[in-house]
DNA sequence: ATACATGCAAATCATTTGCGCAGTC
DNA sequence: GACTGCGCAAATGATTTGCATGTAT
């Protein structure tokens, strides 16, 4: 029995493809019709049974901002995120993660800090010249 | 045509009265569980109805910690949660938000900024002393 | 009396899963 | 050939909604 994901396969090579060509943060849904254009075949459950693979083998990462769905963004290094509260789009933060943030809260938590989330929330500057 | 949530109802009463005792952040379902002991009739529908109208009326806090589904908070002073990866549990950290993070921040950012959610991940102690 | 609120059940939305067949190693 | 991955459709889980009736003001 080998472990999950280790063949290679079209759809999870292109889903991945797609997901690393965009700067938006897509749901399942979008992926799904993206990778549709060239895989007309291809079925949602894939594309969620393939996030979850490459999730897993730490390739991409899932979002959550609270909206009752998931996010998914092949950039995966720590980095913090700007949401729209107006058109709900989301933008990556070009701002170096806080280091001394752990060591400082650390003491405070009643367990190991592992990590953390940082998010941001306001209207774009899109929708503030739109008015 | 009045608004949303103008008139008193023993049911809306009672949920928030449960949510504010308690320091879980508890879900919808644990809320209804917990409603029903005094009032058996009440609907899931009802609990969920009236915890929309109690958000907005800017009264209780929607969270969201990316598990697919909405946990609900009566304290509604900004504040961070460290969430237990190992047994989910969420507690509220004692710290006083980071008010420098807006400022720093801003001169990066594509818009306004009006607020930041800020949650640590890690292992609880009491998950790291039953190993 | 009016119009918001409720209980119930059906509907919706995102996501997951069982199954038999197809593709990769 | 063995085992993973796929497409399809049905199942699941959380949340929402339509409707007839109840209730606060």
């Amino acid at each position: 029995m080998q472990a999950l994901g280790t063949k290679r396969s079209r759809q999870r090579e292109k889903i991945f493809q797609v997901l690393a060509r965009t700067t938006s943060h897509p749901t399942a849904e979008w992926l799904y019709e993206r990778v549709r254009e060239q895989i007309p075949r291809i079925s949602l459950g894939t594309v969620y049974r393939n996030l979850h693979i490459l999730k897993d083998q730490g390739k991409i990462r899932e979002l959550d901002f609270g909206e009752g769905l998931r996010r998914y963004d092949a950039t995966i290094e720590q980095h913090y995120h700007f949401v729209c509260e107006r058109c709900g789009r989301v933008r990556d933060l070009d701002i170096t993660p806080l280091e001394d943030l752990h060591p400082r809260v650390q003491p405070h938590v009643p367990g190991t800090i592992r990590a953390h989330k940082l998010d941001f929330y306001g209207i774009c500057t899109d929708c503030l010249v739109r008015e």
